[in-house]
Parts: structure tokens; sequence; C-alpha cells
DNA sequence: CCAAAACGTAACTTATCGGTTACGCTTCAC
DNA sequence: GTGAAGCGTAACCGATAAGTTACGTTTTGG
């Protein structure tokens, strides 16, 4: 899962957005932001690490493309993180047994509860942080 | 882009793969991981903050749930991300949509290939290594 | 009441990350 | 050759993240 390593930075997500639309010279790439270029080397070494992009050097310059195989495979993760969940009478596919019945007790236990306050923190958390000017 | 920071974490991953079966409270995830309890209050309390999960407090428990819209809208990022490449000339267009639609969504693939020589991080050999003293 | 259970928080340490400046190595133009 | 262009690397630094132990708080139960 390293292509999570490759998105979880601004600067390298926009790197990407960067040579969605073409393969770039690593001089053009660095243009764009306003970090020095060895930083910006750096975060096209860590994508070349993570397997989304492929260099070709030609001549003196070295020129990254975007290669979407290990973002794909996240989008994969995700996808199977949020679709519909699976049926919980036979094994599913891990081993979830103790976490089955913690739930049971959980439900057993339910029937002499309070009401349930359901706050999600992206709504009531003071750290709710944006980047990526 | 919250979600990318939730899943940013192998552990917070697991978390979110447990929660993807049933709402848990904190200890029933903790007794999941070998570390200990208080670190997997605060990946708790991370994915709180990036809106991934919820909670809910049943009395002296605090049961958790998956919250999946932040993480659809960063399989959108990565569908646009990898999908076919924008028609070169006129204003690209990068914004952010398909937020719930991107749960019943299937995928869709483009494979074009540049004629370089590709040398893939990832895939190659380790990065590129310079030995003198 | 009081103790245990369940959970979050605080303080601290260590490792990693992202930025900077300085420098070295190829390749091209002349 | 020689100088400049293009790019990666090394050394360093401040900020952040993830882990630990210790402790506080609320709820439950005898």
């Amino acid at each position: 899962m390293d292509g999570v390593r490759a998105i979880a930075d601004p600067v390298r997500r926009e790197i990407l957005e960067l040579l969605r639309e073409a393969p770039l010279p690593a001089g053009a790439v660095a243009e764009h932001f306003a970090i020095s270029r060895p930083a910006v080397s750096r975060h096209l070494r860590v994508l070349l690490e993570c397997g989304v992009v492929e260099v070709a050097t030609e001549g003196r310059r070295r020129v990254y493309a975007l290669r979407p195989a290990p973002l794909a495979e996240v989008a994969g993760y995700l996808r199977r993180l949020i679709g519909p969940a699976p049926q919980r009478g036979p094994a599913p596919r891990v081993g979830l047994d103790a976490l089955a019945t913690e739930v049971a007790r959980t439900r057993r236990e339910r029937r002499a509860a309070g009401p349930m306050t359901t706050r999600s923190g992206a709504s009531a958390g003071p750290a709710t942080r944006r980047d990526s000017a």
C-alpha cells in the first residue's frame, strides 16, 4: 500500500495532478511550486519509491511520468472499505470471532442503556485542517 | 482531503477494516492490536477528526462506527487522477465531485503507456546509489 | 459509599518528514 | 576543453507523528 504514502502529502498530490496532464522534466515540475528545487526532487524520489511515477533520462533531463497502478490499488482498497458490508452470518474471510462475540455482548447489554449521542468528529472537532492551498 | 490522513497509518487502516464489519467499543478495538490502549485511543481520535468514524456514548462505553463519506471523497480523487487524461489546451479540470456517488460506482480503466525507458522505483532495483568517499 | 471497569488525557521520548543551503556529477553548447 | 544547464545528494534543522507510562473522569455494581 505504497500509494497511500504517495498521496499523503499535498505537494506530492499536486505533482501527480501535474503529471496527469503530461510527462514533465524535473525542473518543469519544480517551477510550479514555491518550495526549493531539491525539496521537489525529494518528493519525486518518494513518488518513485512508491511506484506512482516513472522516470526517463533524456540527455541531462529526467522526465517523469505518472504510473497509476499503485493508485488504482488504493482506490480498490477504498472501494472495498466503503462498499457493501459483508454478510455477518457465514464466515466472511478474516478471523473475526472474538469480534462477533464482543458485538453480541454489546447488544446484550444495551437493553438498559441511555440515548446514543452520535457525534462525528469532523463537524465538532476543532482540528479540521485544510491544506494544499 | 482529510480522508488521506485517516488511511495514512497502517493501524488506522486496520481499525477502519474492523469497523467495516460492525461498530465496536474502543476497548474491543484496542484488543486487536499489540500497541497500548492509549495509542489506539489516539488513533480513534484522529479518525474522528478526519470524519471517517463517528462515536456513540453508551454508558461508560464509546462505540465507534465507520463513516465512509470522506473515504469516498478520496476514492473519487483517485479515480480522477487515474482516469483518462483531459484534453490538452483548454483549462484542465481537477475539482471535487462525486462524493456519495463513489460508493455504487464501477471501475473504469484506461491503459496507456509511453515508449520511454521506464525505471519505476518500486518495481525496478533500489534507489540509485552513489559510492564515493 | 467504594472499587472496578472503560475510556480519554497529559507528559515525555524517539523516529520520521519536509524544508533549507551547499555541493557533486553529467551533459550540452561553444 | 570549458562553462553553464539540469538534477540528484548530503548535512542539518524544526515540526509532527506515534509510541510509552501515569493519571483523571465517569459509569457500573455490590
